[in-house]
DNA sequence: TGAAAATATCATATTATCATGATGAAGACA
DNA sequence: TGTCTTCATCATGATAATATGATATTTTCA
């Protein structure tokens, strides 16, 4: 559903909005704690930096925290940058246009489902996401 | 969400179900009606013999057709062998095992969502995406 | 000012997916 | 029997996603 690099964004984002409420987090230690792959894990959380998700501080005692608040901040902004997954239309059979006008096979019973999968991704906050359950290591 | 070759996979069943009802279809027919590449629908097409949804002739006028009737032919055949999609439990967040009781973080808003994406993969038949709408080149 | 800690970035390696081209094998039919 | 057509398969290549290792840059603080 998500690319890998969308889905290691998505856990981190989760791990600063929990832990990073008073303090900043740093990269190594959310690499050890989500087991994602250190420099691999510091070129995508930057990323979000670029998208304004996360802000940055460099040097000694640095790390990140979140540049919008949890409640204000959805799924679809942290994902989106990575896998093209959460946006507007989505065809199954992967047609360039397809729309309610000009219809592929598949299009009236996937667009149900599909615009399901978009609200989740547009509507659901952080927020939301921390409060279903608790995060374990 | 579904894999190029998931795809390719799921339009040629598509094809063959609506122009295989008298006849045998060719990989080469199907390649250029789909714009997809001749040898490598070949490969997919013959993964979807081993799995039971095609069966082949070979030799002249040989060809193609479905081994199960379109309204007995659920999508979920036809695409889990290739991407993992529409197969049983799936994580937003990756984890291998995220049920009910071991819950991550998105888990219960996305249970939602991927469920009805799983009921579209396994209750929706071949021939329900054909009545959709006529197929276009 | 220098050392340490942290992010930022670059170069490269690895792996999986997608694709192509050539060849083999089976069946139909003259 | 031979040839043509078609599926089946093999070997290889191209591309993108994922990952690793080394280095540069910024900041803190003694």
């Amino acid at each position: 559903m998500l690319s890998q690099t969308a889905e290691y964004a998505l856990r981190a984002v989760l791990y600063v909005a929990e832990h990073g409420t008073d303090r900043l987090v740093q990269v190594t230690e959310m690499a050890t704690a989500l087991r994602i792959p250190r420099n691999y894990l510091s070129k995508t959380v930057h990323a979000l930096v670029r998208e304004g998700v996360l802000l940055s501080t460099r040097g000694k005692s640095g790390g990140f925290r979140l540049a919008v608040p949890a409640d204000r901040l959805y799924v679809v902004q942290v994902v989106a940058p990575f896998g093209s997954l959460g946006e507007g239309r989505h065809c199954l059979l992967g047609r360039p246009q397809c729309s309610d006008r000009t219809a592929c096979a598949a299009h009236a019973k996937w667009k149900l489902v599909a615009d399901r999968v978009a609200e989740f991704f547009r509507g659901t906050t952080i927020a939301e996401l921390l409060q279903g359950a608790a995060v374990p290591a």
